[in-house]
DNA sequence: TCTCAGTTTAGAATGATTCTAAAGTGTTGA
DNA sequence: TCAACACTTTAGAATCATTCTAAACTGAGA
């Protein structure tokens, strides 16, 4: 717990109950993905009922600062990513989730960047179903 | 103007005023990416006043058929997307603007599929600027 | 402990999209 | 030709994820 309030500190962020929380929910080990909805369900499982505006402004804050990716899949919900390394995914929109691929990847093929712009990211999603 | 008739005939879709003048934008031959709201404006310009709900009706009904695909990539709006053939997108978030891939792009060194699931489609996008 | 900037939160607002239900229109069989 | 009806269009209300507002609260420094 003190690890996560350094771990904030470190981050210039006040380490408040709520953030304290979320933190250790989020950054326990495990990749995870969440939207502001799934994240309230979770802690509210665990008796921890944070409000949903403080709920959204933490994972924009952990965003902002680099601590979350944030995944646009369907235009009805967003998805934080606690992994942050550079990494694609794999996504079942019948069963909503989400499995990281984390193997390099090659994109090969592309034909040259629109003039005056570079390449930021590249995004590989590999839907699964129908 | 009957050619267009008979194409949305020929897709199950009455020809109906509304329908034959946005899919006379729509497939005019020129590839387009829209969203319901860029869509109304262009029409607008060409004096074409046609209800919101109709153009999100019109365009789910085109959807629905094959005609379009929808593109999610950002998640405050939908776009479609007249070029139905399996490609990928360059995307500017800042300029608002996609350019299709349509070379054969290669994506290589995928682990395996998640059990029980097989692979619908790999959509590739990349993103420019920052 | 005092003070204040930074936080939390309830509740209102926003905005893209969907829904409702009433009026309008293509299609078709007689 | 045209009545009849299923399919469409549309204004306006509703939905719902997310953002905003403003007031109460709290962590950090002195
Ligand atoms: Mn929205
Ligand atoms: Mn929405
Ligand atoms: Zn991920
Ligand atoms: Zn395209």
């Amino acid at each position: 717990m003190n690890d996560i309030k350094q771990f904030l500190r470190s981050n210039d962020l006040r380490p408040t109950k709520q953030r304290i929380v979320i933190a250790g929910y989020l950054f326990d080990g495990t990749d995870k993905h969440v939207t502001a909805e799934s994240l309230s369900t979770e802690l509210a499982k665990r008796k921890h009922i944070i409000s949903l505006a403080t709920i959204y402004n933490t994972l924009h804050d952990f965003y902002e600062n680099g601590l979350l990716k944030k995944l646009t899949l369907t235009s009805d919900r967003v998805y934080f990513d606690t992994n942050t390394d550079d990494h694609h995914h794999f996504y079942s929109e019948k069963d909503q989730f989400l499995i990281d691929i984390n193997k390099n990847i090659e994109v090969s093929g592309l034909p040259k960047t629109p003039k005056n712009k570079k390449i930021n990211k590249i995004e590989v999603i590999v839907h699964l179903d129908k």
